[in-house]
DNA sequence: TGTACATCAGTGAACGCGCGTTCACTGATGTAC
DNA sequence: TGTACATCAGTGAACGCGCGTTCACTGATGTAC
C-alpha cells in the first residue's frame, strides 16, 4: 500500500486518494455505528470518503467483503484488547479474569460497529478466510484464561475449560447485546454492565471454589 | 377484524383479501427468518400476500410498524412458552428452572425469525406501545422464578432475585444469538446449546447453594 | 326480503430515489533505461 | 538526471432494479330502512 499524503486529513485531494482502502473501511465504521451492519452501502461509503461510486470495487469484490474485512480487524483488536486485559494472568488469575470481562464490555460499548460488524453481520465466515482464525483467536485467550485459572482444581471438580470459556463467554457477549449497545431497544439496568458481569462472573467461579465467598 | 374465508389457503382471492393484516404479519415471519430483519421490506411482502404494494398501508403505517408487532407477538409467545415451561415451578424449582433455560433456547430455535425481530430489529420500543410491556412480561417469569427459586436462601447468601434473572436471561441470550441461531456466522459447539446452557445454570445456582454438587 | 347507500380494503399506475454494477476513459505514479 | 512507458486507481456517465409512497379509483361488504 502506498500513499502520497498522511493522516486522513481533507485537504484537496488529486486524481488519486491514495488512501481508498482504508477510508472505505473507516466509513464503513461510522455507516455501521450509525445504522447497524444493515445501514452500511457502498455508494454511502464512498460518497463519505469523497470518491465516485465506482471507487470501491477497485479495493473490495461487493459489500460483503468490505464488512467481512471490518469484522475481521475488529476480531483482531478484540483479541488484543482481551490479551491486553488477562495480562498473562497477572496480578492474579481471579483479578485478571475480571479484566478479562471488563475489557470485553468496554470493548463492545467503545466499538459498537466493530462489534456489530462481528456479531451482527450474518457473515458467512468461511467465505472469507481468515475471519474464521481471528474470531478464534479472540475466543482463545477466553479459553486459555479458563484453562490457566482451572488449572489447580483437584481433577473431579474441574469443569471442562472449553466449557467454561463457551459460559463466561455466552454470558458476556448476553450482557453487551442486550445492555451495552445503545440501541433503541436497549432495556434499562439497575446496576452497570460491568457490574452485572463482575458478579455473574464470581458466583460463576464461587461454584468452583475459586473465588472467595463474598466480594460486592 | 373481519374475513370471509377463513383459513390462509391459496384459492381464488376476491377483491378484498379479507385477512392481509394476518397475511403481512406471516410474510414478515418468512423473511426476517430467510434474511434477518434488514430482510424484510413492505413491497415484497406485499407480494408474498398476493397484493399489490400500496394494500399494505390500510394496516400498518410503516415496515417498522409491521417488524414492532412481529417482535410484541413474538414476546407474547415467548412469554407464553416461558410459563408453561416453569410451570409455577413444579415439579420442584431447580428442575422447573432447568426447563425454563430449555424453552429459552427452544424458542429461539423454533421461532427464529420472532427472536430476530424481538432482538436485533432495533426498534425504539418506547414508539410502540406496548411492546416494552411484552418483554417485561417475557423477563418478568424468569424473574418470578428467579424469586422463587432464592426463597428460602438464608438472608446473608440470597442475591437479588432481579441480578440472578438478569445472569441467567443474558447467558441465555448468548448461547441462543451465538449458537443457536442457523447463521451463516454461527460458531461450531462441542455439545448442545440446551446442554451448555443447563451446565451453566447449573454451576450457578451451585454458587449459591441451590442444585446438587454433581449432575452431569 | 329487498334496495340504497356508506364504508373501506385493495387497485394499479405513477413518481422520485438510491443502490449496485458496468464501461471506456483518464491522469497520476513508479520504473526501466 | 531525464524521458518513455506500463500500470492501475479513480472518473463519470449510464443502466436496470426494487423500494417507498401517493393518488384517484373501484368494487365488495355490511347496514339502515
Amino acid at each position: 500500500m502506498s500513499w502520497t499524503r498522511q493522516g486522513g486529513g481533507h485537504e484537496r485531494r488529486s486524481y488519486h486518494h491514495g488512501n481508498l482502502r482504508e477510508a472505505l473501511l473507516e466509513a464503513a465504521l461510522q455507516l455501521i455505528a450509525a445504522n447497524g451492519p444493515a445501514g452500511f452501502t457502498i455508494a454511502e461509503a464512498a460518497r463519505l470518503a469523497g470518491v465516485s461510486p465506482a471507487a470501491p470495487y477497485r479495493h473490495f469484490s461487493d459489500a460483503g467483503a468490505l464488512i467481512a474485512e471490518v469484522a475481521l480487524r475488529g476480531f483482531e483488536r478484540f483479541a488484543d484488547a482481551l490479551e491486553r486485559a488477562w495480562n498473562d494472568g497477572r496480578p492474579d488469575p481471579v483479578r485478571a479474569f475480571e479484566a478479562l470481562g471488563r475489557a470485553y464490555l468496554s470493548f463492545a460499548r467503545q466499538e459498537p460497529a466493530y462489534y456489530a460488524a462481528m456479531f451482527e453481520a450474518r457473515i458467512a465466515a468461511e467465505a472469507y478466510p481468515g475471519l474464521q482464525a481471528a474470531g478464534d483467536r479472540a475466543f482463545g485467550v477466553l479459553r486459555d484464561a479458563s484453562e490457566r485459572l482451572i488449572g489447580d482444581l483437584p481433577r473431579e471438580t474441574r469443569p471442562p475449560a472449553l466449557m467454561m470459556a463457551l459460559h463466561i463467554w455466552s454470558m458476556s457477549h448476553g450482557i453487551a447485546s442486550l445492555f451495552v449497545r445503545a440501541d433503541p431497544s436497549r432495556r434499562k439496568l439497575p446496576m452497570s454492565p460491568e457490574d452485572l458481569l463482575e458478579a455473574g462472573v464470581l458466583l460463576y467461579l464461587q461454584s468452583l471454589g475459586l473465588a472467595g465467598a463474598k466480594k460486592p
